[in-house]
DNA sequence: CAGTGAGCGAGCTTCCGCTTGACTT
């Protein structure tokens, strides 16, 4: 039986480190926290010093049973990670396994090796109870504003929805993003590239300034130019200097694998937690650039034997986030040597790891840029040329792409030059660009909200929720103006561009304009951007034993919980924000926007309107919101249900839109068209579902047994019914096999998956 | 399953942060 117990956080970690030490030690993992406060309820008494009511999680019963098991008899070491929640994870083993958190040794290390596993265990301190308040500040505080807010947002918005400190900040900054560009005006203005050449050899050079009106301006200056002198009137040259970036974090790593790879963030996270657990790479989660002293003499090594003496550059890059734990280093390569890695995606990623932690390691780029600036007689304008050089490749060696130098031909100041065209380009003024998860994640590590361990989830708890949706946008066909002056004529053509297209980017729902509006207004503080700095301030006050963590959630809640109460009295309504969207000219009836109880809507006419008068309804276009759709579009919506046409028996066709999407309607029954619009949808492809809906139904009927007792084949597979329950067929059972009996057992065993769905009327 | 749109009712949903692994697509 081992004489010491060391208990980490990760179990790949525990792994590594019982290698490095002997047989009286086991090391095992407690995968994190293993109490909580339950799922279920606030679990904070409020009127008690907050004092919470912390359970083990459901998942971790197990764990902490085998813990308590080892921990018998065995000299424990806590020796979970050297940051806030690190210190917490400690205190409630000591909690779980009855041990004394004044005298339980903790140690902590920032590198997983051998010596800085035996240099921490000389080394044993206690827990430091001020960072454990800390924590329970921390997650006391996010779960008032989560399950205060919520429930709030159930009763007057929508079922199932939720807030948080760091969901809600996510949202409003995609809602904001989003209203900034649908209230940018892009303005025209024109680039102006002129061909000179000197002997044989062309070169480009751009205009100082932008010209903006067309005729008063481009046209004449172009004109003005025909037989005007181009001289060279002066030239400097200067190196540049480029420095490699920093080895990974969490947040830059995904912003990489998302740029060079196209990879989600969620992607990216679940191949690097198998790079890790095969030992290749470091810890994926971490917030620090920093190098151990192993990676940096391993780095150095390979650097040197590989690329020579002059490509090595030692660097120590300190992490620039100050809200930043640093329980952990940047993410490395766990040896230089190992170049592939079998499976393909780990690979690609694996490959982005090697070059960025090398290059971070390796001598500056030099280049050698030139400017040669162009006067031209009678004006004040120039032209600028630049050619750049590489002097020496120094980091990007690694990275392998070519630089492409560019050559200006040797030009002597007073010269005069030959010119081949001058061509001005309308170009458009671009509004801020749409967030990608990954743009998201960087803002979010800006503001100091969330951790690298909850970026991933972030993004995928405001898609679940419905506030915001991941996809593409289709741009415009724009029309721009070029103008081209030769020696001999000026050519006025047009151009087509595309604008405004985006792929895989953040867009806001109806729900998350009404909810953030909703928000903003009524909880201004908790929603304002710097909500968490300021309670991080508060929270390291605490760790450092200045204040009292029941005072600063106190002080919170005194001012937090009265908004509560407040918004309890608005009605859903004045929340829901109806917005007009104009009048239908057929009518004259105003129709609205705004979001019902089932979601975004279209309204014609008003619901005041008298007793026997009742306004039209109508779902909101596919991809539009309250805020961004048309009065032409709503037009369309109201033009539903569409009839097709008429089947060969002469049965009516009509197309519509409802809870489950588009459908056609023919006899009574209900036919899904997914992926068609209902408002184009010609007879033929309406006859086309009709008929596989008949031959569907026809082969509906697998077995019929006495009793009304049937087999049918539903949109699930084989089932059994026998008018009133239905019951799924095993897949491993061949429905045409089942005898009466079989099939009576089977529905009658049969216990349905619980679901909730709205009641109907 | 192809309606609806106010509020009530019972029972339900919900936070952030630390870890994987068992699921389905």
């Amino acid at each position: 039986m081992a004489k010491n117990l060391v208990i980490v956080e990760s179990p790949a970690k525990a792994k590594t480190i019982s290698q490095f030490l002997g047989k009286d030690y086991i090391v095992k993992s407690s995968f994190g926290h293993i109490r909580d406060l339950p799922k279920k309820g606030l679990s904070i008494d409020i009127d008690h010093d907050f004092k919470p009511d912390y359970v083990i999680s459901p998942d971790k019963t197990k764990i902490v049973k085998e813990l308590k098991d080892s921990a018998k008899d065995a000299i424990v070491w806590l020796a979970s990670d050297e940051d806030r929640e690190g210190e917490a994870i400690a205190w409630h083993l000591t909690q779980a396994l009855k041990l004394d958190p004044k005298t339980t040794n903790r140690i902590v290390f920032h590198e997983i090796t051998k010596n800085a596993i035996l240099k921490s265990l000389e080394n044993p301190r206690v827990i430091n109870l001020d960072l454990v308040d800390a924590q329970q500040a921390r997650r006391i505080l996010d779960r008032l504003v989560g399950y205060e807010l919520s429930p709030i947002l159930w009763k007057k918005i929508q079922r199932g929805l939720s807030a948080g400190r760091v969901q809600s900040v996510a949202v409003r900054l995609i809602v904001e993003r989003e209203r900034e560009i649908a209230s940018f005006r892009a303005q025209s203005s024109f680039k102006t590239i002129g061909i000179f050449a000197k002997n044989d050899q062309k070169f480009n050079a751009e205009l100082s300034v932008r010209l903006k009106e067309y005729d008063q301006e481009v046209k004449p200056w172009l004109n003005d130019i025909k037989n005007a002198e181009f001289k060279v009137k002066e030239i400097t040259e200067k190196p540049s200097v480029r420095n490699p970036s920093s080895p990974f974090t969490t947040s830059t790593l995904q912003q990489e694998a998302s740029r060079k790879l196209g990879f989600s963030v969620r992607q990216t996270m679940s191949v690097a937690q198998k790079l890790y657990e095969n030992g290749h790479i470091t810890y994926m989660r971490t917030d620090s650039t920093i190098l151990s002293e192993e990676a940096l003499d391993a780095a150095r090594s390979y650097i040197i034997n590989n690329f020579g003496d002059k490509y090595y550059h030692k660097r120590q890059y300190l992490t620039k986030d100050t809200n930043a734990q640093e329980a952990h280093e940047a993410i490395r390569p766990t040896n230089f040597n190992e170049r592939t890695i079998a499976d393909n995606y780990e690979n690609k990623l694996y490959q982005l790891i090697w070059q960025r932690t090398l290059a971070s390691q390796m001598s500056s780029s030099i280049t050698n840029k030139t400017e040669a600036v162009i006067s031209v007689s009678g004006k004040e304008e120039v032209f600028v040329a630049k050619g750049e050089v590489l002097k020496f490749d120094g980091f990007n060696k690694i990275y392998k792409n070519s630089f492409d130098d560019i050559f200006l031909p040797s030009l002597k100041p007073g010269e005069k030059l030959n010119w081949q065209e001058i061509k001005s380009s309308e170009i458009f003024s671009k509004p801020q660009a749409r967030y990608s998860e990954a743009a998201l994640v960087r803002r979010l590590e800006q503001l100091g909200i969330g951790r690298p361990s909850t970026y991933a989830p972030t993004i995928s708890t405001i898609q679940n929720r419905g506030y915001v949706e991941k996809r593409d946008l289709e741009g415009k066909s724009v029309k721009i103006r070029v103008v081209t002056q030769t020696p001999e004529k000026l050519i006025e053509t047009n151009d087509e561009i595309t604008q405004g297209s985006d792929k895989n980017k953040l867009i806001p729902t109806s729900i998350a304009e009404v909810t953030n509006d909703f928000l903003v207004e009524y909880f201004t503080n908790v929603l304002d951007y710097d909500f968490t700095a300021k309670v991080e301030d508060n929270f390291d006050k605490i760790a450092q034993g200045k204040i009292n963590w029941v005072e600063v959630i106190t002080n919170f809640y005194k001012s937090f919980h009265p908004l509560i109460e407040t918004v309890e009295s608005i009605s859903r309504q004045e929340i829901s924000k109806m917005r007009a969207v104009g009048v239908d000219p057929k009518d004259n009836q105003t129709i609205y926007a705004r979001l019902g109880r089932f979601g975004p809507m279209l309204q014609k006419g008003s619901t005041d309107q008298g007793e026997d008068i009742k306004p039209l309804f109508a779902p909101m276009p596919k991809n539009k919101t309250i805020e961004t759709v048309t009065l032409a579009e709503a037009l369309v919506a109201f033009s539903l249900p569409r009839v097709v046409g008429k089947t060969k028996d002469n049965l009516e066709i009509k197309a519509n839109i409802g809870r489950f999407g588009p459908y056609l309607q023919i006899d009574g029954k209900f036919i899904s068209i997914k992926d068609q619009d209902p408002h184009t949808i010609s007879l033929e492809d309406a006859l086309h579902y009709y008929q596989a809906y008949q031959e569907k139904e026809a082969q509906k009927n697998i077995k019929q047994y006495k009793n009304g007792l049937k087999i049918l084949n539903g949109p699930y597979g084989p089932y059994v019914t026998d008018g009133k329950k239905n019951a799924r067929i095993p897949k491993d059972t061949d429905p045409m096999k089942l005898n009466e009996s079989e099939a009576k057992d089977i529905l009658k065993n049969y216990v349905p998956k619980k679901r909730y769905r709205a009641k109907k009327k």
